[in-house]
DNA sequence: GAATTATGCTTGCACATGCAAGCACTTTGC
DNA sequence: GCAAAGTGCTTGCATGTGCAAGCATAATTC
C-alpha cells in the first residue's frame, strides 16, 4: 500500500496547497489579512475561552512562538486583537479578539466558504462529502487540538 | 453544504499543514534538505524531460520566480541540480536533476513515504484507500500540472 | 528589418519566520 | 524559604520569500 499512500500523500499537500495559494490572493485583496492571520483569529474563535496564549497559538499553528509574538503586535495596532495578561500567571500574555477582530474573522470566514464551496463543486453528493469529512476526521484524529 | 465543505476545507489544510511539519523536520534533520527543495527535485522527476524552466517551476510550486533563482543555487552548489540554457531559447535556463540529486531524492522519498504511510495507518483498508484517492484527484482535476 | 511588445531570469529591498539567547516569573527540591 | 530548574515571552541575527525594477532575448507589428 506505500505506494498509494505515497501518492495520497502528495495529492492531499498539491490540494493544500493549491487552495492555500488561492485563499492568500483573496484574503489578502479583499480583507487585508494573511492566511496566517485569517488562520490565527479562527484558532481563537474555536478555543475555550476565546483567547489563547502565544505558544498554545504557536502549537497550533506549527509556527515559533516569536512568529505569534510577531504577528500579534500589528494586529493590535490594526485593533484586531488584544492582550491580555493572566491574573494567576504573569507570564501568560494571551491573544483574544476585539469586536473588530471577530468581525473580520466573519467577513473572511465568507471569503473562505466560497472557496471551499468552488474547491468541492457541485459534483459531489452528500454522502460522498460526509464520507471525505470522516476519512479526514480521521486523518486529524491523532493531532491535540484542531480547528474542525 | 457550505457548512460541511467549509469544516472539510479547514480539515484539509490542518492535515496538510501537520504532515508538512512533521516532514520538514524529518527531511531536514536525515537528508539535510527542506520540503520546498524535496518538491523542486520531485516535479523534475515527474517532468517529461527531467527538467524543468525556472518560471515552469514556480507556477507548479505555488512560488515567485525569484524564490526559484534563490534556491536554484545552492543546490547547484552542492551538486544536486545543474543548470541547462535551451539552444532555442537563450532566455530559458532549466534546472535538471543531477545523478546525485536524483539519489538524493530517491532517499527522501522514501522518508515521505514513510510518513505517507504513518499517516494512513493501517487502518484503512485498500477499498477505502483507492475511494480517498479518486476524491483527491478529483480536487486536482482542475489544477493544470501535477505531482501525482 | 526596425521598433514595439512580451517573456524569462536575476537583483535590491522589504517583510516574515526560526533559532538561540536573555529576561521575567513560577514551580520544584531541599 | 531559598536555590535550582522549568516555562512563557521577547529580541538579535540569519535565512527564505515576494514584489518591482532591470536586463537580455524572442516574438510581433508595421
Amino acid at each position: 500500500m506505500t505506494d498509494m499512500n505515497t501518492t495520497n500523500a502528495m495529492r492531499l499537500l498539491q490540494v493544500a496547497d493549491d487552495f492555500r495559494a488561492g485563499l492568500a490572493g483573496e484574503l489578502s485583496a479583499v480583507h487585508g489579512i494573511s492566511v496566517n492571520e485569517f488562520l490565527l483569529m479562527l484558532h481563537l474563535e474555536r478555543s475555550a475561552a476565546n483567547r489563547l496564549s502565544r505558544v498554545e497559538l504557536a502549537k497550533r499553528m506549527h509556527v515559533s512562538a516569536s512568529t505569534i509574538t510577531r504577528m500579534a503586535a500589528p494586529m493590535e495596532k490594526i485593533g484586531l486583537v488584544d492582550r491580555e495578561v493572566d491574573a494567576r500567571d504573569a507570564r501568560l500574555v494571551f491573544v483574544v479578539a476585539t469586536a473588530a477582530g471577530k468581525a473580520k474573522l466573519a467577513e473572511a470566514l465568507a471569503t473562505f466558504s466560497k472557496r471551499a464551496d468552488y474547491l468541492f463543486g457541485d459534483r459531489w453528493d452528500e454522502k460522498e462529502i460526509d464520507q471525505f469529512a470522516a476519512m479526514l476526521r480521521r486523518l486529524i484524529a491523532g493531532t491535540g487540538d484542531r480547528l474542525a
